[in-house]
DNA sequence: GAAAACTAGTTTAGATATTAAGAATCTCAT
DNA sequence: ATGAGATTCTTAATATCTAAACTAGTTTTC
């Protein structure tokens, strides 16, 4: 068997651990979770969204989607309706209180995010970035 | 702000899902979580471990190793004994059955990552763990 | 040499992951 | 029209994540 640090499941992991160490702390302030995080970003980019879609964008399991969107909408950072046709369907989209989240920190995201970028290096992120995209396209 | 899909720690989450679609199967066959299995290596790999190693080496925060080492000993794969010197630090080896375990799933775990390898291209492998490598040296 | 500061490991509380099972709705062939 | 099968979402049970607080043992400082 390959060398235990070989594994490609566990380098993804640490490296995505080592990512988050740009962006945690940002999240903590504001006392969003990184899942809750990651709901909201794909709700302000896709306008709305059934429970479905989202947890395919978000890569988050169903089960697991339910108690989260149960929270943000308690928090008063999405909202719901039944979808017309399809009465089994959710459709979800930010509040107001959700944009301004945004409004409030995006620019501190950026800031992060640049600082990230600059220390890795850019070339390297966008060839890390195609390799990722190509593996995650792969079918079992 | 990027684009949704352009987050990394989103691309890593889910080239590490798109990985795991190999192995899972496996690790569910033999009743072991990704966690568990994780753990197990680590101890295969270096022998005996201290309790805070075990978790650095894994990536796993310290209190939740505490429920799987006591699950991982209930099920007889791992024992434990206490430091001499420092009374405080727990050693930690895996058991007989462990190995067993290890004698048993190792073709198995070979093959279905050698799939993963030619399927994925063995030099962008390569390139990608180095990249992830240089990823997780970086201190914020 | 004892209080202060530190360290390893655990517990706690709340959020999420994972698999299986359930409830409600929808589709479609009969 | 209708019942089997599929689909969406939820609930349940157990495992894990995360931050904070706690316990016991160790080291440092004065």
């Amino acid at each position: 068997m390959r060398k235990f640090e070989d594994s490609l499941p566990l380098q993804l992991l640490k490296a995505r651990e080592a990512t988050m160490v740009f962006f945690r702390p940002l999240l903590q302030e504001n006392s969003v979770t990184e899942q809750q995080w990651r709901v909201l970003r794909a709700l302000k980019a896709y306008e709305e969204l059934e429970s479905k879609q989202l947890a395919e964008h978000c890569c988050i399991l169903s089960p697991s989607l339910t108690g989260i969107i149960k929270r943000l909408e308690q928090q008063g950072y999405i909202k719901r309706k039944k979808s017309e046709e399809d009465q089994r369907r959710t459709l979800l989209s930010l509040t107001d209180k959700a944009l301004d989240l945004f409004k409030r920190l995006s620019p501190d995201v950026e800031s992060r995010y640049k600082a990230f970028a600059e220390r890795y290096g850019e070339e390297k992120l966008e060839q890390l970035s195609k390799l990722l995209k190509e593996l995650t396209e792969l079918e079992a």
